[in-house]
DNA sequence: TGTATTCCGGACTGATTAGTCCATAATAGA
DNA sequence: TCTATTATGGACTAATCAGTCCGGAATACA
């Protein structure tokens, strides 16, 4: 048992690094949804040759996959640190909403969304992502606002609003509502949970 | 002058009604989204000849514009006509919101919200529209909040956190959340009309 | 150095894309 | 019936699509 410490290949080894090449895919899909996302922009963003591509990843599809999947589970993992810092329950789930919306964030809207709404009729492995993402987030949020003294069936239903109210923020400001109105309208939202 | 009605031409005539052709067009770009929906899907779907199509409509992106402005067009007519048959303001909101977000329509979204969020970052004429649209139809909630004895500032907050919960329902209904739970989600967003 | 193994640039594939064009068909008015 | 005008089907184009493949380059290990 000499070094093994990653199991090492014996052939020549990869001129880029996968999760940086997929890191720069998840921007492209971002700014310009799938179907308008060709392979040669990808290829080109990515710094990688198609037979590299087809190696590494597999297809186009498993590419905008595995980085909505990156995108999902990094936002997670923001919305669980924030929960874990933040001692004031409330003061959480409006750092989550705003973290969903991300009003300053620029026109792009959000990965998760645009490719749900782009994709889901016709992408059920995307559906079932989705599916999961959303129940994850949502049961953090239901937590938070159980601790907050809701009951837990006002609190799930609760939850579903605000989700909502974020999600749909992200959609607006694509559409070109300025920042500021953004801002103003998830603060409005707020309401949801000083309301018994 | 002698009968000269709607100016008819003097060739042959058209072998299709472009309204409905329009229209069928419309359910195609709604089930399958702009990039996904070929020009063989579309001419296949109006049941007309490229030729044709090309005469009558220009090109597969004014084909687009025309079918959600008409979208948006008949969903603001609808507005209108329930905010004048409906005299109480507050349940006005509530049917208005219940529209947009149509929560037992099926799993395809809505047409508006699906066209922006696939082409918003590249399309500036559909960005437009989307403004034009959602400002009108924010200065009919706005109106009937401020009839409900908000104050117009707060009034125009709020209404921006309704259709945000509004448009964000749809999308969750396309990443499968069950027609039941939008319902309550939408049921619970009405606290924001309860809330001072 | 030699060999096994992997990676990569780029040419290539067949299918599909949005859009054009033309010869023919169908109509209105004379 | 004849002519001017418009509509139509279908062939056609040049470009692009996602994906494949191969010959050479680069590495690890012996």
């Amino acid at each position: 048992m000499s070094s093994h410490e990653t199991s090492l290949p014996a052939g020549r080894p990869r001129g880029f690094v996968p999760e940086d090449a997929l890191q720069a895919a998840l921007v492209v899909f971002w700014r310009q949804g799938y179907e308008a996302t060709s392979l040669t922009d990808l290829t080109a963003a990515m710094g990688l040759g198609r037979s590299s591509f087809y190696a590494c990843f597999g297809s186009k599809h498993a590419v905008l996959m595995a980085a909505v999947r990156r995108y999902a589970d990094e936002k997670f993992a923001d919305f669980v640190a924030v929960t874990e810092a933040q001692p004031d329950p409330s003061a959480a789930v409006r750092a989550i909403i705003d973290a969903i919306a991300d009003p300053l964030g620029g026109d792009r809207g959000c990965l998760f969304v645009n490719s749900v709404t782009e994709l889901a009729p016709h992408d059920p492995e995307l559906v079932e992502l989705a599916r999961t993402h959303i129940g994850r987030v949502a049961s953090l949020v239901t937590a938070l606002l159980i601790r907050m003294g809701f009951q837990p069936d006002l609190a799930e239903r609760r939850t579903g609003a605000l989700l909502s109210g974020a999600v749909g923020a992200t959609m607006l400001r694509k559409a070109g509502m300025p920042a500021a109105a953004i801002v103003d309208l998830l603060a409005e939202a707020t309401v949801l949970l000083n309301h018994p």
